[in-house]
DNA sequence: CGATTTAAAGACCGCTTGGTCTATATATCA
DNA sequence: TGATATATAGACCAAGCGGTCTTTAAATCG
């Protein structure tokens, strides 16, 4: 055994990129592309990697696309344990959620479209390491919706016979299609306003 | 001018295969795969027809695509004009449209998915042709489904508040949101139980 | 320094892609 | 029959694909 540090300290040139900078750009080229659509040039101009390097760091198109898509959901869930944290008003977190899906499925946002519902168009169902995440996700986001619809209906906030559970099944779905339906560019007006119907219909 | 037809009568061999019928095949290979993985080999195997003839019959694979995309579109709408006949009950055709949605984005059929939001999510961005007709099917669909919750208003069908056209809104974004998560193969029972909760919150 | 490690550039690989074209057989017409 | 039109099979094409490898430069270490 060394009493040295475990840690064996690299003796050559040190990488000089940022890993995770480049998964971040790859991430915008599936986003906006698609996994098949989306060749090595095009990941390799946007990384602004060689391609010898991007095999190292990462193997090949398929695990770069799976870490681009296990930080887009990451961020995902990032965003709604903030915008749904228990600590804030439930219903307050539910109009952000829903607000922020309008803000990011109308005009040029909505056209861009979501990395996330493409890609289980696109793969998940051929793919069982992309359909796992697909999953996943909708799981994870089902939960922090009823649990804040939950804590609604503690604080006597829900409509007569809405159930937290089923409602944020319904949520899900919709914000989801509102994704899909985000493709042709409707208006933030119409979005919001459709958003602010559902949700009324579930609030007291 | 002539007194013959002006339908000139073919001369040679006559076609010998169904058109519409190599379409419907081409359309379930994009529909399982998607437009990007579906490769010329597996469109030939589908139509059973040569390269040449699929070329001189479609001209290329994008257009066979838009005729396999029309084709799904045109079936989609047909089956909404049975369910929501203005000649039936409005709320038993608005079940129905549910529960054929429910249907066919549960288990395997979820799995498989739906051409129209896998095409919508891949291409509706970079493709005006398909663009275009993504919108004018939402629009479509939509306009179907406020004619009948207009006709059960009209009924005194529909809950204190709710309004025919957001209801609409809410009610395509909610399908298309099933077709979504349908991916991940979803058990009928908790869709269905998903809708009946909807749709409970729009009728009296 | 010399050893080591990494980066970039780009040649190179086998394979597949969408698409064209030729050869040949066949089915219809006048 | 002969002319016409269509079918199939498959060779063929340039271009692009994902992926590997070599070369050379640069950056760190002892």
């Amino acid at each position: 055994m060394s009493h040295r540090t475990p840690v064996q300290l690299p003796r050559g040139r040190p990488r000089s990129f940022d890993v995770e900078a480049a998964v971040e750009r790859a991430m915008g080229v599936f986003w906006s592309r698609g996994y098949h659509a989306t060749a090595l040039p095009d990941l390799l101009r946007a990384t602004k990697l060689s391609r010898g390097s991007l095999y190292a760091a990462f193997g090949d198109k398929h695990s770069l696309f799976l870490r681009a898509l296990d930080r887009y959901i990451a961020d995902a869930l990032t965003r709604m344990d903030i915008e749904l944290d228990p600590r804030g008003e439930p219903v307050d977190g539910l109009r952000a959620y829903l607000a922020g899906y309008v803000d990011r499925t109308t005009g040029a946002k909505g056209r861009r479209g979501c990395l996330l519902v493409a890609t289980a168009m696109e793969l998940a169902g051929q793919d069982a390491e992309v359909g796992r995440r697909i999953a996943s996700f909708f799981k994870a986001m089902e939960t922090r919706v009823a649990d804040a619809l939950s804590r609604a209906k503690t604080a006597d906030k829900l409509a007569d016979g809405v159930e937290p559970s089923s409602a944020a099944r319904i949520l899900v779905c919709f914000v989801e299609g509102l994704r899909v339906v985000g493709k042709t560019a409707p208006t933030r007006i119409t979005s919001q306003a459709t958003a602010d119907a559902l949700l009324d219909r579930f609030i007291r």
